[in-house]
DNA sequence: TTTAATTGTCACATTATTTGTTACAATTAA
DNA sequence: TTAATTGTAACAAATAATGTGACAATTAAA
C-alpha cells in the first residue's frame, strides 16, 4: 500500500463514529483530512459497497455508520481499500526454461497469502470502537 | 508494497542461493527473471548494502550470497526492499482544529508500527534456505 | 413550487511512483 | 590489450495516486 487510501478510510469512520446517527457532509469530512471533497466521496462509496456507511442524498443529505461502531473491525475497512498484497506484486514474465521462473509464482502466491493473512487476522481483532477510544 | 521489489529480490537470492560460491551476472539472473538486467542490478546494490550478497567487479565478476542461505531470514529481505508500511501512508495535513484531526497521525503511527512489527516477526521465522527447498 | 444543499459520478489535470532503456566509466581476468 | 562485468547516471515510458471542476439527480426546506 503507497498510498493513503486506509488513513483517509479510518480518518472518515472516527469521525462518523464520534456521532452516531448525524448524517455529516463529505465537505465537513474533507475539511478534517484536508482533502478535495471528492476524494472524501469516491472513499465514501467504498465504505458503503462494503456495509459500512449508508449515505442519504439532497439537501441535509449525508452519511453515517451502517452499524455500531464496535461490529466494525479494522480488517473490514482495510479489506474495503486495500489493492494490493502486504508483499507487493509478483513479475508478470518469469522464465519458465529456468527452474526458479517456473515455480517462483507458485510459491510466492502461498507466502504472499499467508502474510495478508497474518495481517487480516490481527485486524480483525480491533474495532473502531477500540480505534476510536483512544481520541480525546 | 505496490511494486515487484520483494518479488525480484527472493527470486534473485533463490538463484544465487543455489548456486553456492558462483558468481552469477545479472544478465544471466535477468534472464530469469525475464527484466532488464539495470533492474537487477540496481536491486543487487540494495541486497549488497543489506549484507545479503557480495559482488565481484570485471571480467568473470558477478555475485553470490554474502552468507550461507539458511542465516538469511525473509525478514531481512523484506527490510532491504521495502519503502512504504503495511498500511500503507498517512494524510499529511489533517486539520488541527478538529480533535480527530489533531491526534489520528499518532494514533496511525503506533497501529502501522504494530502492524509491521506483526509481518516482521513472522518472517522473521523464515529462512531463504526454507524458501528455497521448495523448489524442484 | 422553487430554491438550496448534497451525493454520485464523469472527465481531465497533475503529481508521484515504478519500470524500462541506453550509455559509459571503472574494474578485472584472460 | 581486449572483453566482460558492476555500478551508476540520465532519461523515457508506463502506471498509480491525488486533485479539481462540473453537473445531473435527489431531497429538504422555504
Amino acid at each position: 500500500m503507497s498510498n493513503t487510501r486506509f488513513a483517509t478510510a479510518i480518518h472518515i469512520l472516527t469521525l462518523l463514529a464520534r456521532q452516531p446517527g448525524e448524517w455529516l457532509n463529505s465537505d465537513y469530512i474533507a475539511g478534517s483530512i484536508q482533502v478535495n471533497p471528492v476524494i472524501v466521496r469516491r472513499e465514501l462509496i467504498i465504505l458503503n459497497e462494503a456495509g459500512l456507511v449508508i449515505s442519504k442524498k439532497g439537501k441535509e443529505g449525508g452519511v453515517q455508520l451502517a452499524k455500531p461502531s464496535s461490529k466494525i473491525s479494522l480488517a473490514a475497512i482495510y479489506h474495503a481499500v486495500k489493492n494490493t498484497e502486504v508483499l507487493g506484486k509478483k513479475n508478470l514474465n518469469p522464465n519458465s526454461q529456468c527452474p526458479v521462473g517456473r515455480q517462483i509464482n507458485d510459491r510466492l502466491t502461498q507466502l504472499f497469502l499467508e502474510t495478508d493473512y497474518l495481517v487480516s487476522n490481527a485486524l480483525t481483532k480491533k474495532t473502531l470502537a477500540d480505534f476510536g477510544k483512544q481520541f480525546k
